[in-house]
DNA sequence: AAACGAAATGTTATATTATAACGTTTTCAC
DNA sequence: GTGAAAACGTTATAATATAACATTTCGTTT
């Protein structure tokens, strides 16, 4: 991960994808917090996969006086509403991109720059499907991970 | 992970596989040191993913005074050569089963036990490499890691 | 064989990521 | 209001991984 281009999303899309969590939460009963609606907000405000430090100091920059336990229990209860996905291969937690649906199948992630790009995606899913049934391995719903390089990226721009 | 069973190898496939990682690395010119062959012997034993630090005890155990990074850097020498997986949801590392064929595209991980099952596939690979292109990213070879349960853990049994 | 440079290994310290354990506060149902 | 459960605060520590630098080994050249 060399150059980590900064992406930050616009205000009206970090808006639009909070009052999505609120209305999914508020749909399950789940209980959305000011703490962990300010992690999420983070989260997607960030627009790339970002880690649990990385989070906790926005939060104590932030005048919030908290450790590391606070953060990674608001990023547990996210990932538990699908509201947000750990990148294994990263240590890194991005916002999910299409909250709600459980289309989300791939999640392409740049080894160069650490950006992460998440697809719907139903052919690469049920080729794993097959696999799976063909071994006898049960596979839930999550997200699988690809490592590669981003097209930005590929262009030598670090 | 609960009840992590313990699967060695037969001491007949072991010898095998580490005579098909001398042929690789002779053809190669990499260089199979005493100590990597033997931080590999103690993967490929193991049979199922393991962790830097079980590596390292079991190296301790053996007499070996070693420190992370001596592991570490085996590990590291290990992937490069073709003969040893990360798995980045495990924090683990397990022997490739078809070393010296890249046809690995898919390995199981089962989140009850922690085994492991790498297949042979086309089909997986394909359908993301297709995705990839589409999307504009380049993704290599690596294998893909898919979490589920394996049959074993299925049946109730821990 | 001696000397050299590169690769590998040893060693110490520390960074990074994550969780255990327990006390306090808040929330919600009754 | 009261009690139970959930959420949060706080401290400490576990688990994973690497930085930095010294020493040794190895292959090559002289």
């Amino acid at each position: 991960m060399s150059g980590l281009r900064i992406k930050y999303l616009k205000p009206a899309l970090v808006a639009e994808h909070l009052a999505r969590a609120d209305a999914l939460c508020a749909a399950t009963g789940a209980r959305l917090t000011p703490l962990r609606r300010r992690v999420l907000e983070l989260v997607v405000r960030s627009g790339r996969p970002v880690g649990a430090y990385e989070l906790l100091d926005q939060m104590r920059a932030c005048g919030h006086k908290g450790a590391p336990p606070t953060v990674y229990r608001a990023l547990d209860f996210l990932q538990q509403q699908g509201l947000v996905h750990r990148i294994a291969m990263a240590n890194a937690y991005v916002a999910c991109s299409h909250p709600g649906c459980d289309h989300h199948a791939l999640i392409f992630v740049c080894t160069e720059c650490g950006n992460a790009l998440e697809l719907e995606e139903t052919q690469v899913k049920a080729s794993v499907a097959a696999r799976a049934e063909a071994v006898g391995f049960r596979v839930p719903g999550q997200p699988i991970e690809v490592a590669g390089t981003c097209p930005l990226c590929q262009e030598g721009r670090p």
